[in-house]
Parts: structure tokens; C-alpha cells; sequence
DNA sequence: ATTATTTTTTAGGCATGTCTAAAAATAGTG
DNA sequence: CACTATTTTTAGACATGCCTAAAAAATAAT
């Protein structure tokens, strides 16, 4: 069994995985957590006593395939609850994921399976992340693209947010964005990176920092 | 904020406050958390330090105003997710108890405010116990008598059993006994204090130990 | 290729919550 | 009342998960 602070590595070291194909190193799965790199050399080492990681002095770590199938129940779970707290108990979709994430750390893949046919298989969580099945399996093709990434004069809309803090839900709230919102990419600013956007007929400029955040599909 | 281990300790001080109204001592207070009574001295001193239990060396613990305030919001939310996982989720009320102590430790109370709404304010769990409402207050008149304490000839309908083991749940499944089933007590054997009843118009002899943890409510 | 810089690890400490063994206080008994 | 038995507390230890400070390794720069 799994402590939550275990869990929560893993969580983290998928999370990395996902961006760069390359092992994690220390210093980067510190920031993710939000620690200190020693905290994390402690950590990894136990994770790889526990199988759960590869890891070799100085060279990073990488999840092994039963410490990913770990990764992937528990952000399996964390997703079905945000689906509940948003469908069933008329939760906003901005408030969930702190409470998610005490839910996904709830042992006992009986109350998963059962929460999960409850929900009807939803296949994407509020955020529009995609939710895996019971074996591990989901679809990564979820082709959308962060705002930052996008062309000029290219539109698309919006399919996800990166789980962030509470205030940059507030700044979604306060323009009205939201899963469905359509965003036209009007103009980017090297010097700043910030983008100039049109969204319901008005333009708006997102700073580097938020264009990062909002990722939509093309077409 | 409240560690798993000090929310433990708060509603086992509550339920041992329930048979007794002295102060809770500490071996007593050890059996019932499963530990060692320095243990538990050791965590007494840090809930009387919050002001969460009353304490003095060599003399017992009680809660606090406030303790008792925590306590019951714990006791809420455990029973309301046990509400939703056999309503909802399909749960059987056996199997619902161990899930129910993860689940109470979430922290959020419009968490759990939601879910009562959700779950249509119910007044009792799956066990017959009555759910404390928002402000802690719930009907302590659950007439509900020890199947040990009914006198002869008497019958009534199971309205709720002790939080206990498995095992015991499996031993109510094997006999049908559930909520509602009706129960009446034949003879009384003082020798082993055991009960002869009669469930469906078939005999049954019942040890001390299980007569204790079933309650019926008569008439 | 030899410094300088950054990254990572080690060493030692701290808080939580548990334990065992021993000491202190309370309760019970002749 | 004194002696024993029980209860409770203290003292010291251990695992987890975090920290700081310093050492070691890897990487970058001259």
C-alpha cells in the first residue's frame, strides 16, 4: 500500500513523462512537488526499492511499468471524482481539483469501478483530460494544443486547462472561458511572448504565462 | 487542520463518551484505537494543547465543546458516505465501513454539505445511526435496544448492528439478518448470557458477543 | 584540460505517531 | 495503613517525510 505522498511522486514523475521522454531529474520533479531536491532523492530511492521507479545515481528516474500503471489509477481516480463533484454535486469546475486530490488517495478500486459506472464511463473529466478505464487504457489523442502554440489567425476551442492555481480560474471566470469557448488566435508578440486573442467578438491579450495554460482543438 | 490521527482519536473519545459519562481513560481509550495506552498519552497531551480534549495527568480525557463539535462532524461525514455508497453506488452495508473511514477525512465541508443535498438530507446511515445536519444536531432518540438487553418474549426489527469486522457482517449475511428483519427473543440463557430468537420462523441461538451488537427497535 | 557552475547526494536534524521498557501514580486488599 | 497490583506516564527508539548545510558528481566555460 501506497502512502499519499507516494502516490502523489508518481503522480508527478507521469506528469513530467508526459512532456519529454528523457528521465526526470531531481531538480524538476523538486519543483513539481513543490520541495527541496534532497527530499526528492530520499523519495526516488524508495520508490526504487519499491519497483515503482527506475533510478540511477545522478541520472534521474523513470516510472517502470508497474509504477506508471500505479501513476494511471490514481489519476484515473482523481478524475472520476472531479466528474462527480462536477456533474452530480454541482460543483464548478474550478473548485475540484483540490478536493480531487484528497479523493484520488481513497484505497479501494471496488469504490472506483463502482463510482465509474455510477458516472455512466465518462471518457474526459470538467478539464476535458481524458479518464482511463479500469486497465489502464485511455485515449492520448487528445490533439489540442496550448493557445501559445498556436498560428496566427487560426481558431479553435477550448478543450482543457492546465490544473493550476485557484486565481487562474478566477482570471478564466472573469472572461467568461470555458470548456466550449471558441479563441481565435489574432496576433503574438515576440518580444513578450503574449498573444492577442478574439474571443465573442472582443480581443483580448493573454500573457505568456496564461496562453501556456489554455489548450484548444483545431477544427 | 486535523491529522488523520488526531480525528481518529476525537471520535473514538466521543463514542467511549457515549456509555460512559466519566472521563475516558487512557488503556481504555488504547483498546479502542488499537494501540498502547503511552501512545495514546502521547496524543492526548497534544489534543488537550488544542483545546480539543480536557486532560489531567492520571485522570482521563473528555472532549471539549469543541472536540465534540469536531467529532461529530467526522461521525457526518462517515455516515453520509456511507449513504452514498450503498444508494448510490451499490454498495452492500456491510462492506461500506472501512471505505466510509478514508472518506470521512476529507477535508471540505461544502464537500460534504453538497452531498448531503445530493443524497436528499437523509436522517440515518445504512447502519440505522443518525446523521448529525450542518450544525451537529441529530436525533439522539434512536430507541434501539441491545438484542442482549430485550426481555423475554419480546419481539422488534433490527434498526441497526456495531460497527464491527467483517467477519460479523459475513455472520449477518449467512443468517439474512439486515435492516428491518424482524426478531423476536424466545429465551434467555443466563449461563452464557446467551439468546434463543426466532428470525423467520426458524430457532436461532445467539451468543453473548453477537446479541450485543445487534439493536432492535421494538414495536 | 582545467576551472567554474550547476546539479545531486549525503549527513544530520526535526515533527509526527508509533513502540518497548522502566518509573511513577493510583487503586485495591489484607 | 502498608503492601500489592494496576494504570498511566516518562524516557528513549524507530520509520516517514521533510528540512538545511556541506560534500560530491556532472556539466559548462574558459
Amino acid at each position: 500500500m501506497l502512502t499519499q505522498s507516494e502516490e502523489n511522486y508518481l503522480k508527478a514523475i507521469y506528469s513530467l513523462s508526459e512532456d519529454q521522454k528523457e528521465a526526470i531529474s531531481t531538480n524538476l520533479l523538486a519543483e513539481k512537488m513543490s520541495t527541496k531536491p534532497s527530499s526528492v532523492t530520499d523519495m526516488v530511492k524508495k520508490l526504487s526499492v519499491k519497483k515503482l521507479i527506475s533510478y540511477q545515481k545522478y541520472q534521474g528516474c523513470e516510472l517502470t511499468v508497474v509504477g506508471k500503471k500505479r501513476a494511471i489509477q490514481i489519476i484515473r481516480k482523481h478524475r472520476l471524482w472531479e466528474v462527480f463533484l462536477v456533474n452530480n454535486l454541482n460543483f464548478g469546475w474550478d473548485e475540484v481539483h483540490e478536493i480531487a486530490e484528497q479523493l484520488e488517495h481513497i484505497h479501494s478500486s471496488k469504490l472506483t469501478d463502482h463510482l465509474e459506472e455510477y458516472l455512466g464511463f465518462p471518457k474526459v473529466d470538467p478539464h476535458g483530460d481524458p479518464i482511463p478505464n479500469k486497465n489502464g487504457v485511455f485515449e492520448k489523442i487528445n490533439k489540442s494544443i496550448a493557445l501559445s502554440d498556436v498560428d496566427t489567425a487560426v481558431k479553435g476551442i477550448v478543450v482543457g486547462v492546465e490544473d493550476g492555481s485557484s486565481g487562474f480560474f478566477q482570471f478564466l471566470k472573469r472572461y467568461e472561458i470555458g470548456l466550449g469557448t471558441e479563441i481565435k488566435v489574432v496576433e503574438k508578440f515576440n518580444f513578450d511572448l503574449s498573444v492577442l486573442v478574439l474571443i465573442d467578438g472582443k480581443e483580448i491579450s493573454f500573457s505568456s504565462v496564461v496562453a501556456n495554460k489554455i489548450f484548444i482543438q483545431i477544427k
